[in-house]
RNA sequence: GAGUCCAUAGCUCAGGGGUAGAGCGUUCGGUUCACAUCCGAAAGGUCGAUGGUUCAAAUCCAUCUGGACUCACCA
């Protein structure tokens, strides 16, 4: 064989891509008799609207490590590759397609919209998995699933109904977190909190003034609220209170509650339940004392009917001519321009979040976020690292009730129908009944709603297993993947998972950090400093790629990554490839057979052996950059630089020439073994040129024990 | 407002009760050698501050400072 000077990635993991491929072991029933234990990873389901970026290449990379170590252990191990149809996050992404060319879901029918995003989707999932297998990782693509494969929505309505079944699901008219211009509701968790600026309006309410940043929501004022121990009001609780406004005379009832600070403002507060989450609390705590909420702001974000002459106005503009008039009649004290408070606005647009009541389901999250915690407290599942339990605590001890409703087109469409005779709520497992299950009417109409993502995808782990499947591989081993969604997604999968199998749906959870360009900025596409995976392979391998990513990636913090970087492991996989180059021109007149080492080999064996001892514990602790390091670290700067460097003349003895030959090779034999999972294309690529014997595929060759 | 994490060499980070570590970068010297995507050598840190525990603290504890992040119902 000859062999080329420089190490050529880009030919080498072409073939040795195919030459996995030939040997079925991505896909664990391939695997030899004798891997029994099982190891299992999900992948996580790569969103399907957009192709591969960094931060799945780093995840990839991690689980791949996890992945090629147990397969080398014996384990029967699958890595289950999916694409996510992103519900919100893919409509978004495709919307934005059409307004560049110049249309809008809106003049399209929802099947219409349906069938283009999901063609969509498709196209995109073939370019995620082809860029995937280029990273080289070892999943077994004869399990892919879409979280839109037919038994997956399956498991998800079956879920739906049997929460709503045993009541932990209920429909309700209740405040939301509406996005005026996505015109859909999102769950707490899918809003940020943006530090404002705004004017502080005292507004005079007869003898009453208060404080507030909303004049134009005065026109859903049901009641005024003060604390029960204030003495400036104290003569006014219980009473009904006479006042003018600007559209005339009102009457609201002054109630106490403990939540007014009488210390902020005058120490009385409007209460406007339709449009506040405060609000709409102080409603629930005060039904018998006030009136129903008053809605006076709709969809599209605009004033209703109860607002008068400022109907249809948008908001901002009804303020300011809100304001103008109540300036003009006197019913303004003084303005507070410097108050600072955090207002809510969609993740997505950064448009503020408009509180507005609306029926839909809701999940009631405090008994099944127990279980959640009982099974981290008692250690049936760790966090790697361990700092994120408390994180994870905290978030569920806090758990307020879910909103799965989403007004979108893009999704799993909710099997509930509603009779319009009586009001009562059909809830199938997906098919259409023929007729409302309580007075018989055919009158029903289905829901258009559809489920919010992370309730599907919270239900991945058991939900992408067809019937074998689950009963080998669930629960699964590892759940691999960023710290972001650790409340998104990760903490939804144990309550779900809990919930519907009652066991935890993975052993340990090992979360990430987001990759960092070299002045720990956060790449983005804005920014301009974005690393394209793909770019980096082509230009130099994706096994320096890959180190890259996982040494100096400890887990729960971020990741720096920089061209120069890479480029340092680029030269190391070149190092390894001429320590190869040494070894195969000096063995070429090795023939296997007895050999009697010299004292001075049996060390190198010995020592190389605590090495790999040493470097198997940090990867059974998850310790994945340390143990790269040290495998770099011994394969550079003591086996080349030491161990070859002084084989040089020990080669030239005849006596001592073939022991130091088995020697080198057997070491070399072991440097791409413990090396495998983390560069697996240079490592294949030389133990399939090393004179030994050798299996199919170093995929399969055992790690040292 | 609450919580979490972080502070060690120019940069990115390991380590962790008992002579301060790696990679990259820098400086100097080296190509007939497997590799210039290389080799050899060197410089560079009172381990954020203060106090405490200890025979001994960069390491444990407390407080502080600075930074990152997360959660949060002050109109």
């Amino acid at each position: 064989m000859k062999i080329e000077k420089n190490y050529n990635a880009k030919d080498t993991e072409k073939k040795i891509f195919s030459l996995w491929k030939k040997t079925g072991y991505f896909n664990p029933d391939n695997l030899p008799k004798n891997h029994k234990e099982n190891f299992c990873i999900i992948m996580p389901p790569a969103n399907a609207n957009d192709p591969m970026h960094i931060g799945h290449a780093v995840g990839a990379t991690l689980q791949d490590i996890m992945i090629r170590y147990n397969r080398m252990n014996g384990k029967k191990t699958l890595w289950l590759p999916g694409s996510d149809h992103a519900g919100f996050e893919t409509q978004v992404v495709y919307e934005k397609k059409l307004e560049k060319q110049g249309r809008s879901r809106f003049q399209m029918t929802r099947e219409q919209f349906y069938k283009e995003v999901w063609d969509y989707t498709q196209k995109n999932r073939k370019t995620v998995k082809k860029q995937l297998e280029s990273m080289g990782i070892s999943a077994d693509w004869s399990r892919d699933t879409f979280t839109l494969d037919p038994h997956v929505i399956k498991t998800t309505y079956q879920t739906f109904k049997k929460m709503a079944d045993e009541g932990l699901i209920y429909r309700g008219s209740r405040l939301v977190n509406f996005c005026t211009k996505h015109k859909t509701a999102f769950s707490d968790l899918e809003i940020e909190k943006l530090e404002k600026t705004d004017p502080l309006y005292y507004m005079k309410y007869g003898p009453i003034t208060l404080a507030t940043v909303r004049p134009e929501t005065q026109f859903g004022d049901t009641a005024i609220a003060v604390h029960p121990e204030d003495k400036r009001y104290k003569k006014y609780i219980g009473k009904k209170l006479k006042f003018n406004t600007i559209l005339g005379e009102k009457e609201l009832m002054i109630i106490a509650d403990k939540f007014v600070e009488p210390e902020f403002g005058t120490g009385a507060v409007k209460i406007t339940p339709a449009h506040d989450f405060n609000d709409f609390e102080m409603w629930e705590r005060h039904k018998k004392e006030m009136p129903e909420p008053i809605k006076t702001i709709d969809e599209d974000g605009k004033m209703t009917n109860v607002a008068g002459p400022y109907k249809g106005m948008k908001i901002d503009e009804a303020r300011a001519k809100i304001v103008q008039e109540m300036l003009n009649k006197g019913f303004i004290d003084k303005i507070d321009s410097n108050y600072t408070h955090s207002v809510s606005v969609c993740y997505k647009c950064k448009k503020t979040i408009e509180p507005l009541i609306k029926s839909q389901w809701f999940i009631k999250t405090k008994p099944i976020a127990k279980p959640a915690i009982d099974a981290l407290k008692n250690g049936e599942v760790e966090i790697i690292p361990k700092s994120y339990s408390k994180v994870y605590f905290h978030w569920l001890k806090n758990i307020r009730d879910w909103n799965i409703s989403r007004q979108n087109w893009w999704g799993i469409a909710i099997p509930a129908w509603q009779c319009l005779d009586c009001g009562h709520w059909t809830i199938t497992t997906g098919s259409t009944p023929k007729k409302c299950e309580k007075c018989d009417s055919k009158n029903i109409q289905r829901d258009p709603d559809v489920f919010d993502t992370w309730f599907s995808s919270g239900q991945w782990p058991f939900a992408v297993f067809k019937k074998k499947d689950f009963k080998t591989f669930y629960p699964t081993s590892v759940m691999e993947t960023g710290y972001d969604i650790l409340f998104f997604w990760v903490i939804r999968m144990m309550m779900l998972s809990l919930y519907v199998t009652k066991k935890p749906p993975f052993k340990k959870i090992y979360l990430h950090g987001l990759v960092r360009d070299k002045d720990r900025q956060k790449m983005s596409k804005s920014k301009g400093n974005v690393i394209d995976p793909m770019e980096i392979t082509e230009k130099y391998g994706t096994d320096a790629l890959r180190l890259a990513l996982i040494i100096g990636n400890m887990p729960g913090k971020d990741v720096v990554i920089s061209e120069e970087k890479i480029k340092g492991y680029r030269n190391f996989v070149n190092k390894i490839w001429n320590v190869f180059r040494f070894i195969l021109i000096n063995t070429e007149d090795y023939k296997p057979g007895k050999i009697i080492l010299t004292k001075e080999d049996k060390q190198i064996l010995k020592n190389f052996e605590k090495k790999s001892l040493s470097i198997t514990k940090k990867i059974d602790n998850f310790k994945f950059s340390q143990a790269a390091e040290e495998i770099y670290h011994y394969t550079w700067h003591e086996f080349a630089d030491k161990i070859i460097e002084k084989s040089k003349p020990v080669l030239e003895d005849k006596k001592t020439r073939k022991s130091r030959q088995y020697v080198l090779i057997e070491v070399m034999k072991g440097i791409t073994i413990l090396l495998h999972p983390f560069a697996p294309f240079v490592t294949e690529k030389i133990y399939q040129n090393l004179p030994i014997k050798k299996k199919s595929s170093l995929m399969i060759e055992s790690w040292p024990k």
